[in-house]
RNA sequence: GCGCCCGUAGCUCAGCUGGAUAGAGCAUCUGCCUUCUAAGCAGAAUGUCGCAGGUUCGAGUCCUGCCGGGCGCGCCA
């Protein structure tokens, strides 16, 4: 659909050309900067635009002379009901009532499928989110990349793109195989073996116990005393899928839900990092040289080795970058480039959900990515999208999670303790590149603060209103919506902006945006509700009044699909009481 | 030392890709339930948008340089 501000670009538009024609307005200037947009104070009116400003200039013209004459051609758009020039030159439009009338029942014709959106024309987006490793089970510190990227996939989809949810398994370098040695002693120690600690190194965590039960009975006692290149493979292989059990049903209790698992083992056996090597050296990418001496510290045992490399300072890294190690095997970055490059050819642009942590190696995968994907042609749009750091905190104090050291908080814990919903919308109301604390004590005392359920209890008020007057026999109807006064048009125009807040955001690729309009929306509905308070005409049912209150049950009703479009985006239940 | 991110009210954060008088929540204070759900509303108070320059009709937003905080800087993943 076309939003509401999208059609009066598009009169704009219109209306320039009309003055073009009239010889008022000189041809071929730039129209690119022109916006049209809802002002920040509504008190401006219902639309602005700064055409006259833009375009002054190039024109040679006197921004006010140039607004009168483009006022004069927009009173006559149908829907316009005052035009005035403010300010500096912009342009304020007012909307007639019928204007905003029409889009309401838009809300009601198109139901769940207002606010989507065709901007993104079909085009394939592939996110790739959480990809944690799959050594232990999810927590906290994935929490966020997980919630974001998966609301981001529901955005991109309502914004008109195909999506593919996919998740990264890095089961091919050593941390699976510490994996492996660690299940080998939970394996002895389901066999009655006293194991004792867990030695350094290995991964501590109870979440083995199970997994060591399950290969003793699969294998009896054959591999205890045998050498590690016997079992190391068929370990790590089961461990790794245990594993992967786990951090799907972490993800399921988030309602998240991937399309697709690529196993960087397989990546690697179907030779993926070869062909890219080769095609990379054929263009002059990968060279063998020489590794410089890391920035900053230089350990003690450095020594220049050579290695095949990755020319990424093309493409402004402080340093080639190497594809494999000097085992032969290959380095996390040789083995992703080719994962990449594997993704880029069923999509047509990617976006990757990265924690902060990983922000040194963003250069070099976008310059890989450019390079392999834009030899024919521009290259596929890649972004990466990096996600501060959550800094956990218990009590106030700093709490430093560590899978090694087994001490972390599982993100089951918290969705258990305060609930799928806030633990989602927490991680949505603040923009991914900022950094935020998450205090466990705190958030578990104070969920009930949540601006999730704000927003959640205006939908509940809803509802439970509609069930209220259903039983009293009214019903919504649009029979007599120019009942509606100026209180409802004004949430009908807040909410009118869902649907160019969705491509905004989707745009942006920030999902926290329809968290915050949702919020806000909620805050003007409750604030509608409460005029009732004082003064029982201004209710949803009055009952001396059954046109009025069909109209307002209308419009309570749209409203309310509004907030459950905008939920479902974030991933959030709308309840229907609280 | 270098790279990336952040710096907005006492605290936690928005600010719609440069628009008009910078906004919410929490905390504090004052009112509003015989009522469609008070998990709500109305009002009060709170600011050198880190600092200094620059770009232009116009800067919290873009550029440069500082200051402060975070993350990272090996063939790890």
């Amino acid at each position: 659909m076309q939003t509401i501000y999208a059609a009066y670009a598009g009169h704009l538009n219109t209306a320039l050309d009309a003055l073009e024609a009239a010889g008022t307005l000189p041809g071929g200037l730039n129209r690119g900067p022109i916006t049209v947009e809802p002002p920040r104070d509504p008190s401006h009116g219902d639309l602005a635009t700064n055409a006259a400003m833009v375009l002054a200039k190039p024109a040679g013209m006197n921004p006010r002379a140039l607004a009168e004459a483009l006022v004069a051609e927009l009173v006559k758009v149908p829907g316009v009901a005052s035009a005035e020039i403010a300010g500096p030159g912009f342009i304020n439009l007012r909307l007639d009532a019928a204007a905003w009338l029409t889009e309401l029942r838009a809300i009601a014709a198109l139901a769940g499928d207002y606010g989507r959106s065709a901007m993104g024309g079909g085009s394939t987006v592939n996110v790739e989110y959480v990809s944690a490793n799959p050594t232990g089970p999810m927590h906290m510190g994935h929490c966020r990349g997980a919630v974001v990227g998966d609301a981001l996939a529901a955005l991109l989809e309502f914004a008109g793109h195909k999506v593919i949810r996919e998740y990264y398994v890095n089961d091919a370098g050593g941390q699976v195989d510490v994996l492996a040695r660690s299940a080998h002693v939970r394996y002895r120690e389901a066999l009655g073996e006293a194991v004792g600690e867990i030695p350094e190194g290995l991964y501590p965590g109870d979440y083995l116990v199970p997994v060591g039960e399950a290969l003793a009975k699969e294998f009896g006692d054959q591999f205890v005393s045998a050498p590690e290149s016997e079992w190391l493979v068929p370990f790590r292989t089961r461990a790794v899928a245990a594993m992967l059990a786990e951090i799907k049903s972490d993800l399921a209790l988030l309602g998240i839900h991937h399309d697709l698992f690529s196993s960087e083992a397989e990546l690697q056996a179907a030779g993926k990092p070869d062909a890219a090597e080769q095609w990379l050296r054929a263009h002059d990418l990968v060279y063998d040289g020489h590794l410089e001496a890391p920035k900053g510290k230089t350990p003690d045992d450095w020594e220049p080795v050579e290695l095949p490399l990755f020319r990424s300072t093309k493409f402004g890294d402080d340093q080639d970058r190497p594809i494999k190690k000097s085992d032969g095997s290959w380095t996390y970055f040789g083995a992703d480039l080719a994962y990449h490059f594997q993704k880029a050819e069923s999509a047509d642009a990617l976006v990757d959900i990265w924690g902060a942590d990983h922000a040194g190696t963003v250069k070099r995968i976008k310059a890989a990515v450019a390079a392999m994907t834009g030899a024919e042609g521009a290259p596929k749009p890649f972004e990466v999208k990096l996600v501060q750091m959550v800094q956990l905190l218990k009590g106030g104090q700093p709490f430093k999670m560590s899978k090694r050291a087994g001490n972390f908080v599982t993100l089951a814990d918290v969705v258990e303790m305060v609930g799928k919903d806030v633990v989602r919308f927490t991680m949505l109301t603040r923009k991914p590149e900022a950094q935020m604390d998450f205090d466990f004590d705190k958030v578990v005392e104070a969920s009930k603060d949540n601006p999730v359920f704000y927003v959640q209890y205006a939908h509940a008020r809803i509802r439970s209103t509609l069930r209220k007057a259903e039983a009293e026999g009214f019903a919504p109807s649009a029979d007599a919506l120019e009942l509606l006064g100026a209180e409802e048009l004004e949430l009908i125009k807040l909410g009118a902006q869902f649907p160019r807040l969705v491509e905004g955001a989707a745009q942006a690729r920030e999902p926290h945006r329809v968290a915050f309009f949702l919020h806000d929306l909620a805050a003007a509905f409750h604030a509608y509700w409460n005029l009732g308070n004082d003064k029982p005409e201004k209710r949803f049912i009055v009952a001396q009044d059954g046109k009025l209150t069909a109209s307002r049950l209308y419009l309570a009703s749209q409203i309310g699909q509004l907030v459950r479009n905008g939920l479902a985006l974030l991933g959030v239940e709308a309840v229907e009481e609280m």
